[in-house]
DNA sequence: ATTCATTTTGCATACGTATGCAAACACAAC
DNA sequence: GTTGTGTTTGCATACGTATGCAAAATGAAT
């Protein structure tokens, strides 16, 4: 049994009509009878058809494809990012082309898979583009938007949250709170994300006279655990541990524990994301909110309004401060 | 600007060869003298011209898709799955057309989706599929593979872990340590890898005369966190508990260290499955270790031989139990 | 019954590629 | 130079759909 293709052709045979009416059909807005109608789809339907999206894409240049490009992480937060792009782009209608990168930098080979397939817009999440494979898409003039990153150099969409700002909320409440021994535990220092956390954080409190103690952490689990259980073991047991994400805050949080230093009493600890397991009865840690559904909400917009391109924007949100139980 | 598109004619022009020979560069095995293959590549480097995969596939019926659908949950587990499966696919020049979906049964309309794309071959990871979307598939001559799921009523290939038997395997461990007071936490009823997790591991202790206690859960860390620990208020700590995965073994684990019990020496803990977060110190997650990559080669390569259609064929593999800090 | 405006339909073509077939070419052997 | 063999090329067509245009059908108004 070879492939069965049930084309336009064959239901108009049967329904009697020009494959042109058959395709109107299926075109919404197209202008067919009431009763033409109905005899196509009783066809269609007998015979599972279902208009090629690959001819029609040929034809139209709407592809209803959007590629999704995010870096191999252990970030929890992407997972639920990757859910809901799915979700609310499936809503518009459109799929999702899908690829998971390790490098740092989407590769053009990468993004020659996406542009073979005449996708729409190409979204990248937790990575970066070189500013020659931006430039490539330009010219294809196809939108492209950095989520949760992002890089004045390149000339394109960014949405993330006011990372700089949230961190220096964060750091108005540690003064409040009145702290003095404070240690910031970075994550990869190649990203915006880190970078701005940290410069927010750093440039408040110093601009209050304190003193902030960076370790250099990747944002991962392990390596801020032996970060903080060092640290520790050094005989130095900080007041406050801000993570520059939720994941390096858990490893920080359980090294603490582990050497058996009571949270939040002797130290306090601090996050950012509020991925799920943040959560957890076992961390409960407070942390930063990340405006998720919002962020994504304005990347579809971004992309969908491309058309009158007023040159690459870049958004900013907000999010909130969450006090769970390693806070006072 | 619009669109700007570099198609194979246009390369052919400045090339001074024919449209024909363009697409004979592009495709491997074709016959081309090595003067030509240069002079048409350079020219289409220059255009940035690249093979239209749409125009491709609907001639070749060759589209390189593969359409991947998963369940939105929370477990980590499958995102590795996710991870490994989009690199192993793209290392075979398939890209993914990916589906989150929130229902336990892959919808009519997902599949539509992936049908209008001409996918090539579908997995479906974490769900099910009704038997008439699998008959509808035959039809159309696509192949299925159910991942780390089974139905023996579904037409339709299957990988997963060898759950029973592996949960034999637990169980034996259990039963030569001595431990008589044994918990089991369901997760959601209506899953295989569950359900088969429980056969095997009752069935070998009834078998030994000793009883499982059972409690039903739902997979998530909540549900059993709450689960444990009524369990515990109710004056029952058992000598062992064993989770229908690492999630449900882990809310456990936390409910139990919540309430002073030492783990492994007043109560013993395992999960299934291996996910990152189990590896972590705090946790130290004693569990099964599901073959992974092995599987997913398995999946892929399911998928590639389906030519010479054998019928449908379900592929159990095996794994291995890894013992860290909450068993002795 | 005739005219006219409006809606519905079919015809023909285009999208960008792959491929069977035959023509053109290259090259060697005589 | 002729023949023959093998390789390279172009021509024409097909894939399944959408759409401008003109023909046909509908129906209202006279």
């Amino acid at each position: 049994m070879e492939k069965k293709v049930v084309s336009a052709m064959e239901v108009a045979r049967l329904a009697n009509v020009s494959q042109s009416t058959v395709s109107r059909v299926f075109t919404p807005g197209a202008s067919v009878s009431e009763k033409t109608r109905q005899k196509v789809l009783k066809v269609a339907e007998e015979l599972n058809y279902q208009p090629n999206a690959l001819a029609r894409g040929l034809i139209t240049k709407k592809t209803n494809l959007v590629g999704l490009a995010m870096k191999d992480i252990q970030n929890p937060f992407y997972h639920e990012v990757l859910g809901i792009f799915t979700k609310k782009l499936r809503a518009k209608g459109y799929s999702v082309l899908f690829v998971y990168t390790e490098n740092e930098e989407i590769q053009q080979e990468e993004i020659n898979h996406f542009l073979e397939y005449n996708v729409e817009a190409i979204i990248v999440t937790d990575a970066l583009l070189s500013s020659n494979v931006v430039k490539k898409l330009q010219n294809n003039n196809i939108p492209v938007t950095l989520f949760n990153r992002y890089d004045k150099n390149l000339q394109c969409h960014s949405v993330s949250c006011d990372n700089i700002s949230a961190a220096k909320e964060i750091a108005a409440y540690v003064y409040e709170k009145n702290y003095k021994d404070i240690v910031f535990i970075t994550g990869k220092l190649n990203t915006s994300t880190s970078r701005d956390r940290q410069k927010g954080f750093t440039d408040f409190l110093t601009s209050k006279g304190l003193n902030v103690t960076t370790l250099e952490g990747d944002y991962t689990y392990d390596k801020s655990f032996h970060l903080t259980k060092n640290m520790i073991k050094n005989g130095h047991t900080p007041e406050v541990i801000f993570g520059a994400n939720d994941i390096t805050a858990l490893g920080a949080l359980d090294a603490l524990k582990e050497a058996g230093i009571s949270v939040p009493d002797e130290t306090v600890v601090i996050g950012f994301d509020d991925i799920k397991m943040s959560s957890w009865p076992h961390y409960a840690l407070s942390t930063w909110v990340q405006p998720i559904e919002q962020m994504v909400d304005e990347t579809i917009h971004l992309l969908a309004l491309d058309s009158d391109s007023s040159g690459p924007q870049t958004v900013k949100l907000k999010g909130h401060f969450i006090h769970r139980e390693t806070t006072k």
